[in-house]
Formats: structure tokens, C-alpha cells, sequence
RNA sequence: GGCGGCGUACCCAAGUGGUUAAGGGAGAGGUCUGCAAAACCUCGAUGCAGCGGUUCGAAUCCGCUCGCCGCCUCCA
């Protein structure tokens, strides 16, 4: 049993075996922090948390590297537009992200390095580069020359020719080939700016990520992420840089999460067409948020809709019923050791290149055995399926604990009813069933589940829960 | 123009050469229940965009056609 990855290298599976056995070095691109996250961003979020997750249930010490991207025009531009500085922008936006991140439940990454925090290592690298015969200074600004450079395209596999052919954008005369790239800008008044050899200025977006991914992982490391729009120009120029200036190949996998889309479009900020994360959170539970996503592959792209999530959602419900079932059955007591069967059953699934798909069929089928075992008041089996089928939901990071709470509160957040009303209600029923009043019950349970709320009779009581 | 991807039941979505094409949602019938809810059981694509071809055998490989999308420009 082998973890094959999908590696846009080469566009294959490919058996993964991180460099140093039991160590996994992993950086993922992560936010320009200049506006709110949104489901786009989720998206590659939650792919790459549980792939982070998968490692680490895998046995992996992982080294988990995920930037944040704090200079940048869009963050200047925002910054101008709102009259004021970069720091605030980044600061609040970064804030906004952490809280973000803890709603989703991701898991944090071993270190979130920033940019502006690195421009010693990016100005060294730029030197070195520089030295070899990679970088030209035109005016303050450095470039970065892709005809120095012959492996350039290997990732997107395209031809430098054909790029240059095919380029619509607006070429920089002062560039020798349209598809160099600065590495250092000069700085405009009023812009961030640091010093360095070609005097003041910024860094070019895509240094950033080379000079810390050496700095904390070293070169090569195991595995660098990101969305599939990074893959050119961002990560074919990161292997141009990081390969140029130390000779030795950067990243070995190359792993990229498929698009969101929206009414077959890309969600993205310019096109406006976008949900941000806080808002679907306020209607919909962060587990089922991340359900959906799991429901397709990573790599394959999503039409995101709310349909779609709300299914997500009641799909969520029937596994979470049956774990709190299986929890009220056994009690949380004693610790007991998650079938071993089902286990081997989760990695062989997750083993074929993350296929979260297939693992959640493998939950539901459990999910049944589980109700099955349950409704037969049989108890083989039953603790030890049930950590298996716990053990699972946890490595997908489908948040369980407080599930029912979170609904409730969500509910009792939009409506005007209390939770004392509802209790009043019950009441008001129990007495009439006492009675055997069944219409007057019924009237009651009726008028309920018409604000949304519904009610079962257990022998523990009658329970109300949201529909 | 170049490169890449997609098209599987009412909806979402696995499967990429070999017994009956996963799983979820919705729907229908049933069991349980005072009645419900939940759960369980049963049903549901002789077919995988279309047409050809390769093969003993294809949703899976090849060719063509149709439809859709992404990247080539900041973007997860």
C-alpha cells in the first residue's frame, strides 16, 4: 500500500516517498491578503488541509509552509483607495483570514511566513541570481531572463515560442523577452519600500515564495501546492528562480486543486461573481461546506451552488446523526481501537491521489452497517466501527463536535424564537400525548416543524432539532 | 492561434480495459411509530454526449463530430 500523488510534473500519478522518511516538507501558495476570502479560496484551502491531515494520519511529521502574500499593487491599490496604509490592510485582512481558518477548522500550518518578513533572503537570492547570469537591471528595476534559463515551461509544458507568439499582453519594451519577469521593482513614492543593491524598492511577486520555501524547507523539498491558475506563470517562474540560482530542482510533486466555478464561470474578484466564506458560514454549517468540496475530487473543477451545499448539508446530518448515535450507545468511555479493517479500507481510497470522493462512500457505507447494527440492538462491533468511522471524519476534518449545536445556534440566530419557547412548546405537546390528546399534539408538532423545527419522540424524551 | 481538461441516472459525483456502472441528495413503495421524525428494507442508468474503429471484451484505448470550460494577463 503506496500514497500515489497526481503530479502536474510530468501529469501523472506518481508513488510519493517524502525525500527524508518520515518527514514531509510542504509549501502551499496561499493569500494576497488585500479583501475577504472567498469560497474559491476555501476551496484550495480545504484540499490542502486535508492533504496536510492525510500526511500526518499517515504517520508524517509534516513541515507545513503557507504564505501570506503582503506586498503587492492590489494591496497598494486597496490601500489608496481606502487612504490607508499597507500594514493596515494587511494586518486586518490577516486577522479576517485566522478567523476564517479557525471557523473551517484548518488546521494551522507549522509556520505562515509573510513576505515583508523576507527581504533579506529575497534580496539574496536575487544577488545570486545575478551571478549567474540569470537577472538584468533596467533602470531600479530587476528582471529575471527566461532565455537564460532551458527548462523554462516544463511545468505548464509550453513553449517558449509559442508564448511569445500567442502573448496579449502589454509588453514592456524595456524586457528583453515578454516573458521575463521582475524580480525587484522600483518603488513609486509613497509605495512599501526597502532598500537593496539597485536602491529602493519591492519585490516581484513570485521571489517571495522561492526565498522562503528554500529558507524553511531547503531545495529540494517534497511537495508545493497551489491552485491550477498558478501553475504558469507563478510556479513555472518560482522553478525558474529557485532551479537558476541553486542548480537543483525545487519541488518534486506538484499538486494543483481544480477551480470553483460559478454558472460555469471562474469565481473570482474581478468578475464579482463570488460568495466570501463568512457569509456562506453564516448560513451553512462548516462541515458541510467542507462535505461538498470533498464531494469532488480536488483536481477535478465545481459549479458551485447552494443547492448543491444544502445537499451537502443533509448528507452531513445522516453521518453525524449516526456517530452521536453510536456515541449515546457506547458512551464516551473507554477508548477503543477503530476497526482496523475500515481503516485500511479509508487509505486505500485516500492512498489513490487523495480521493476524498471515494472515502465518503466509504462513510456512508459504514454509516448504514452502523444503523443497521444499531436498529438490531447488536453490539459486535459496533465501538470499533464506530472510532473507525470517527477516526475517518476527523482526518477529512469534517468538524462533528458541536455539530447540532452550531445548527441550533444558527437557527435560533435568524429567527426570533428561543429556546425557552420551544421547551414551552414541547411541554404544551408531552401534556397532550399524556393525555392522549393526539389532534392537539399533532397541531403543535405541526405548527413547530412549520418554523422549521422538528420533533422526535425517543425514549429519552421528545428532542427538537432543526429541520 | 498554442496547451490542457470536461460531457456518467431527476440533481451532485466516483469509476479510465474484464463478473450485477460506487456513494450522496431528491423521488416511489414498505417496516417501525398513536401519528410523525430518524433509521432500516426495496425500487431506480441493458447504459456512460454522438458516430465510427481497435479488442475475445470499452464508460474506460484510437479517430472524427457536437457541446462546455480553464490556462496562455493579476488570480486559489
Amino acid at each position: 500500500m503506496a500514497l500515489k500523488i497526481f503530479n502536474t510534473l510530468g501529469g501523472q500519478k506518481e508513488t510519493f516517498e517524502p525525500l527524508t522518511p518520515g518527514r514531509v516538507h510542504m509549501y502551499v501558495c496561499g493569500v494576497t491578503v488585500y479583501d475577504s476570502a472567498h469560497l474559491g479560496h476555501c476551496r484550495f484551502l480545504i484540499t490542502f488541509d486535508v492533504i496536510y491531515r492525510y500526511l500526518r494520519f499517515l504517520g508524517f511529521d509534516v513541515n507545513y509552509v503557507r504564505n501570506f502574500t503582503d506586498v503587492d499593487d492590489k494591496i497598494i491599490k486597496r490601500a489608496n483607495e481606502e487612504n490607508a496604509s499597507c500594514e493596515a490592510i494587511t494586518e486586518r485582512y490577516i486577522g479576517e483570514f485566522h478567523q476564517d481558518s479557525g471557523a473551517l477548522g484548518l488546521l494551522a500550518p507549522t509556520i505562515e511566513p509573510r513576505a515583508t518578513a523576507h527581504i533579506a533572503e529575497i534580496v539574496e537570492m536575487i544577488k545570486r541570481l545575478e551571478a549567474q547570469g540569470l537577472a538584468y537591471r533596467v533602470d531600479g528595476d530587476v528582471f529575471f531572463s527566461v532565455a537564460g534559463f532551458g527548462d523554462y515551461g516544463k511545468l505548464s509544458r509550453k513553449n517558449i515560442d509559442e508564448l511569445e507568439a500567442g502573448a496579449r499582453v502589454e509588453v514592456d519594451e524595456r524586457k528583453r523577452s515578454p516573458l521575463d519577469f521582475a524580480l525587484w521593482k522600483s518603488s513609486k513614492p509613497g509605495e512599501p519600500t526597502w532598500e537593496s543593491p539597485w536602491g529602493h524598492g519591492r519585490p516581484g511577486w513570485h521571489i517571495e515564495c522561492s526565498a522562503m520555501s528554500t529558507k524553511y524547507l531547503g531545495q529540494p523539498f517534497d511537495i508545493h501546492g497551489g491552485g491550477r491558475d498558478l501553475i504558469f506563470p507563478h510556479h513555472e517562474n518560482e522553478i525558474a528562480q529557485s532551479e537558476g540560482a541553486y542548480g537543483r530542482p525545487l519541488a518534486r510533486f506538484w499538486l494543483h486543486n481544480g477551480f470553483l466555478n460559478i454558472n460555469q464561470e471562474k469565481m473570482s474578484k474581478s468578475l464579482g461573481n463570488f460568495f466570501t466564506i463568512r457569509e456562506i458560514l453564516d448560513d451553512f454549517d462548516p462541515a458541510a461546506l467542507r462535505h461538498y468540496f470533498l464531494s469532488s475530487h480536488y483536481r477535478s473543477p465545481m459549479d458551485f451552488s447552494k443547492d448543491g451545499l444544502n445537499e451537502a448539508a443533509r448528507a452531513t446530518d445522516r453521518i453525524i446523526e449516526t456517530l452521536d448515535r453510536v456515541n449515546y450507545w457506547a458512551g464516551y468511555g473507554a477508548p477503543v481501537v477503530a476497526d482496523p479493517a475500515v481503516i485500511e479500507s479509508f487509505r486505500a481510497e485516500m492512498d489513490d491521489d487523495f480521493n476524498t470522493p471515494r472515502a465518503l462512500a466509504l462513510i456512508f457505507d459504514e454509516v448504514r452497517s452502523l444503523n443497521r447494527l444499531l436498529d438490531g440492538k447488536k453490539s459486535k462491533g459496533i465501538e470499533e466501527r464506530g472510532a473507525a468511522l470517527g477516526a475517518i471524519c476527523d482526518t477529512l476534518g469534517l468538524l462533528r463536535d458541536g455539530y447540532a449545536d452550531r445548527k441550533k445556534q444558527r437557527f435560533l440566530k435568524k429567527t426570533n424564537i428561543t429556546i425557552e419557547q420551544i421547551k414551552e412548546f414541547i411541554d404544551l405537546r408531552d401534556q397532550a400525548r399524556a393525555a392522549k390528546n393526539w389532534q392537539e399534539a399533532d397541531r403543535i408538532r405541526d405548527q413547530l416543524a412549520a418554523n422549521g423545527i422538528v420533533l422526535e419522540d425517543t425514549v429519552q424524551g421528545t428532542m427538537w432539532k432543526v429541520k
